[in-house]
This record gives C-alpha cells, sequence and structure tokens, in this order.
DNA sequence: ATTAAAACATTCTAATTGGTGTGTTTATTT
DNA sequence: AAATAAACACACCAATTAGAATGTTTTAAT
C-alpha cells in the first residue's frame, strides 16, 4: 500500500512537470530527457512508470488539461443564479484572471488541439471529450437562461456555446502575438457585445 | 540575369514544399531533411539559398500564409456591394469551400501562432502584421456597412472585428478533433445569428 | 531473516536533428 | 577561351531523440 502511494505521488510529480514544459515549449518539442531533468529523477524512472510518451501525454490531457477547463470555465457555469450573469462572469472573469505567462503560452488545451489535432486519433479523442463537456454545461446553461427570460427562445443554444468557445480559444491564440491587453480588451468587447444581443 | 530566375524558382520550390510540411505536421516537428526530400533536391541546395530553418520560416509565413489569409480572408471584403452581404458570404463562403484536409489540418495561421507565438518575435511579428492587415480591413468593412445603414452605429467595430476573427480561428482548430461537419454547421449557424444582431 | 517485487539509476543504441565543408557542374562575364 | 561565380550534390559532424537493457536500492509480505 505503501508502494502504490508512492508510484502515484511520483506519476503525479511526472506529469506536472510533462505539463508545464508541454505548455511552454509544446509537446513534440519537449522531450522525456526534458520532463525527467525537470524531475530530478532518471529516464528508467519515466519508462518504469509510462510505457512511452504517447501514454505521458494522454496523461497529460485527461489529468491537467481536464482539470483546468474544468476549474476555469465549466464548474463556474453550475453555480446558481441568473444564467446571463454567470455566463458574463465567467468568460470576463477567466480572461481577466489570467498571469502574463498565461497570456503569453495561451490556452494549453488550444495548444494541444493545434499542435496534435491532426496527429493520433487517440488524442483527439481526449481533446473532444473535453470541448464536448464543456460545450454540454453551456447548453445546459444557455437553457436555463431560456427559461429565465433572460435569453432569446428562439436561437440555437449548441450554436451559441460552439460561438462562444471558438472566440474564446481563437483569443487565447491570437493574443500570443502581442505585447498588451489591447486586443484582449476589444475581445471582451466583441464578447460582451455578443451576450448583449441574446437578451430578449 | 537567368541564373537569378533559376534561383527565384529554386527557391519557391523550397517554400511551397516546405508550407506543405509546416502545415501538415507542424514547423517545428519538420526537419530540413524532410523538406529537401520533398524538393527531390539535396540538402545542400537548401544552405545554399537559405541560411537557417529560422529563415525559411519566415519566408513561409510571408510569403504562403499570408497571401492564403488575403486571398481567402481579406480582399474579398475590398468587393463592392452591400457590407453585410460581404462579411456573411466571405466568412460562411470560406468555412464552406475547405477541402477534407484543410478541415483536418485546421488554418496554417493558426497553427503558426499556437506552435511558435510564444516562441520567437520575428515570428511573432510577422504572424502580428497578418491578423493587424485583416483586422484593419475588416474595419473598413464594418463602418462602411454603418454608413450603408446595415450595421448599428453604436457598435465598436475593431471589436466586432476581432471577435469575428477569433471564432473563426478557434473553430478552425476544434474542427480538428472532429471527424464531420456537425461542429462546423454549429458555428456557422452561431455566426450567422451574431451577424444578423448586429443589423440596426 | 528471506524473498520477491517495486522503484528507481545508469548506460547504451539506432535513428534523426540542424548545420558545415568540400566537392562538381553549369551559367555568365571578360 | 579563360576566369569567375552561382547552383547545386554528397559526405560528414556533434548533439539530441525515444526507448531498451541492465543494473542497484528500497519496500512489503512471508
Amino acid at each position: 500500500m505503501q508502494q502504490e502511494l508512492k508510484s502515484e505521488i511520483t506519476k503525479q510529480h511526472i506529469v506536472h512537470e510533462a505539463f508545464n514544459l508541454f505548455y511552454k515549449n509544446g509537446f513534440k518539442s519537449t522531450s522525456i530527457n526534458d520532463v525527467m531533468k525537470a524531475t530530478k529523477m532518471s529516464k528508467g524512472a519515466f519508462y518504469h512508470h509510462y510505457k512511452s510518451k504517447h501514454q505521458l501525454g494522454l496523461e497529460v490531457i485527461e489529468l491537467k488539461i481536464q482539470k483546468r477547463v474544468y476549474d476555469g470555465m465549466i464548474l463556474p457555469l453550475k453555480e446558481p443564479g441568473h444564467a446571463m450573469e454567470i455566463l458574463q462572469s465567467t468568460f470576463l472573469n477567466r480572461i481577466k484572471s489570467f498571469s502574463f505567462y498565461d497570456k503569453q503560452n495561451g490556452c494549453p488545451m488550444n495548444n494541444f488541439i493545434n499542435e496534435i489535432g491532426n496527429y493520433e486519433s487517440s488524442y483527439q479523442l481526449a481533446l473532444k471529450n473535453i470541448v464536448e463537456k464543456w460545450k454540454k454545461e453551456l447548453v445546459i446553461l444557455i437553457e436555463k437562461g431560456k427559461k429565465q427570460n433572460a435569453i432569446k427562445k428562439e436561437i440555437a443554444s449548441e450554436a451559441v456555446a460552439i460561438y462562444l468557445i471558438s472566440a474564446f480559444e481563437g483569443i487565447r491564440g491570437i493574443r500570443k502575438l502581442y505585447d498588451n491587453d489591447s486586443i484582449l480588451d476589444q475581445y471582451i468587447s466583441g464578447l460582451s457585445l455578443y451576450l448583449n444581443q441574446l437578451k430578449p
């Protein structure tokens, strides 16, 4: 029982450092050597716990990236309250809460999607899973908004959900190109306008 | 004079094959060996015409990627006619005109942005340049729409432009995860709704 | 205390990387 | 025709890659 725990801690350690390096330098550009240098353990340790770099990538997606999107963008949607206010605060708060580092390096999920989304079906599936869960929760909230008479009943909830997600992921990439937040302010302004126009 | 021409043709050949491989497999993952294997010339030939892989990357951005965005998304905006119709047809036509290959591999510019947007300032600059030109032309068209009384005068043109671009680039990435066009249909539906709500 | 297995460390390999140096051929100028 | 320079080809380098093989140490059960 002690051993299982230690193994679990070591794996979490590896996944944690791997996520940081993948986020900063990309998945393909990060070698197992790099990851294990960061953990200050040997490569033998890595191949004891994981059978390949591919498996590590999957765990990073399923554990770290999924959790990030969950905590930042999905869980807030489930809070009680007015749907429109939750929509606004979730998207706006998240954008405004990003550190300089996070602005510079974009969305980890979006980075993965664009780097290896056309690469391997197991990655595709794991990433699609996250997007689908996000979309699903957004749709639930939008439907709630319709019932609350806060959102026009005739609009297609899924279309709005995907348009919100697309623009959010898109701007996370584009922001990388700039060295200040003016582009984010314009996005926020565009988002506010969009949300306001959903009101009946 | 004959030599300069031959040199130009060879460089175009290299840039062409490089773009295709960067698009399919990413910039970092594509080696000069890969590129020159595709051109069926030697690596010596490459380093005769280019001083580094970095320089090749810049030329691919400035020649191929820029042109793609220009032809597909910017030039159509300059056509005479009703601003709102041009907006709708440009975005919708472009999305619908993508080949299976282009849907699977996303937007070349967005791929570059997400892979090396946080990597090197010369790439950042070259890519930002394209986005800025796109945004600028969109703003001009939106302003025109306001004059034509086709778009609400009180909305911020830059915000709408960036929101349109963000969503477009975002969906190009997300589409990679799916094996059919339903997600694109939802995006299109969300886009149409968005554009309609800009009308006075 | 003995044994077995888990958790690592160390060393190695075959392949690949961006880039260089040294040819050889072709085109242009004198 | 001779000289020069451009356009390549080919062999090579040191560094890095994912992964395997073979150690050694720690832990847990008997």
